[in-house]
DNA sequence: CATAGGATGCGCT
DNA sequence: GCGCATCCTATGA
């Protein structure tokens, strides 16, 4: 992936990084996810978008150089990450909401909490006769980087990560040359937004089961 | 499967 | 203060 191609328009853009490999690396090791729905935000002319109001601190990576990551806080525990593209000044980006891990899966379970495998004999039914400690349920691989908050918990990315340029050589996180999906990508609306959940701007891979379920925005009730 | 409620920090009005 | 580009768990079908 070239610059200049993240350098055109965002709805343009947001579908040709379906299919692309993100790479991370931390001092605990690597982890990369093959994109597999994204959500385009365009800034200038969208409500939903961070930067509609104007540039702030939180915002100013999205007015820069297209091609490095824009990284927020969200819900008081949540990261989620965007690439910038576009033209310089011209804000928008595009967020990456899930992804299937293709390295480092070991690395990605870890962080998200996934148990640890067991030895054969803990899944024998005579094991498992019996009361036993009620544990959360252990996510399959599919749901690793399933939602942007997730892919962000796999991927080992947080407020540090902001501003990155993901097409520097040396950069611990990085936007793979590759390939990318060359099927025609499933389009629909944005997911949990309150203004603008109409524009139909979320990209995905058809029939990919990595793919976040579909949650329209719900209004919380008053007293 | 579907729906509902809670957790939680911070950007913005 | 309000509300969020979310996720997890519990509950009921």
């Amino acid at each position: 992936m070239r610059r200049s191609v993240l350098a055109g328009p965002v709805l343009e853009v947001a579908p040709k990084l379906l299919g692309m490999v993100l790479r991370s690396t931390t001092p605990d090791g690597t982890v990369a996810v093959r994109l597999t729905e994204v959500e385009a935000y365009d800034g200038a002319n969208d409500p939903g978008s961070h930067a509609y109001r104007g540039e702030t601190a939180r915002t100013e990576v999205m007015f820069g150089p297209p091609g490095h990551l824009y990284v927020y806080f969200t819900y008081g525990m949540h990261f989620c990450m965007n690439v910038v593209a576009g033209p310089d000044g011209k804000p928008s980006a595009v967020l990456l909401r899930a992804g299937e891990v293709v390295e480092g899966l070991d690395l990605a379970r870890a962080r998200r909490g996934h148990p640890v495998e067991q030895p054969a004999a803990f899944n024998q039914s005579a094991v498992r006769k019996g009361p036993v400690a009620k544990l959360p349920k252990p996510n399959p691989d599919r749901d690793l980087a399933r939602g942007p908050a997730r892919l962000c918990v796999a991927l080992g990315i947080g407020r540090e990560g902001n501003g990155t340029d993901l097409l520097a050589k040396n950069a611990p996180i990085q936007l793979l040359d590759g390939p990318g999906y060359d099927g025609v990508p499933a389009t629909g609306p944005r997911v949990g937004l309150r203004e603008a959940a109409d524009r139909p701007w979320r990209f995905w891979i058809p029939n990919d089961p990595t793919v976040s379920p579909y949650r329209p925005h719900v209004p919380k009730k008053r007293a």
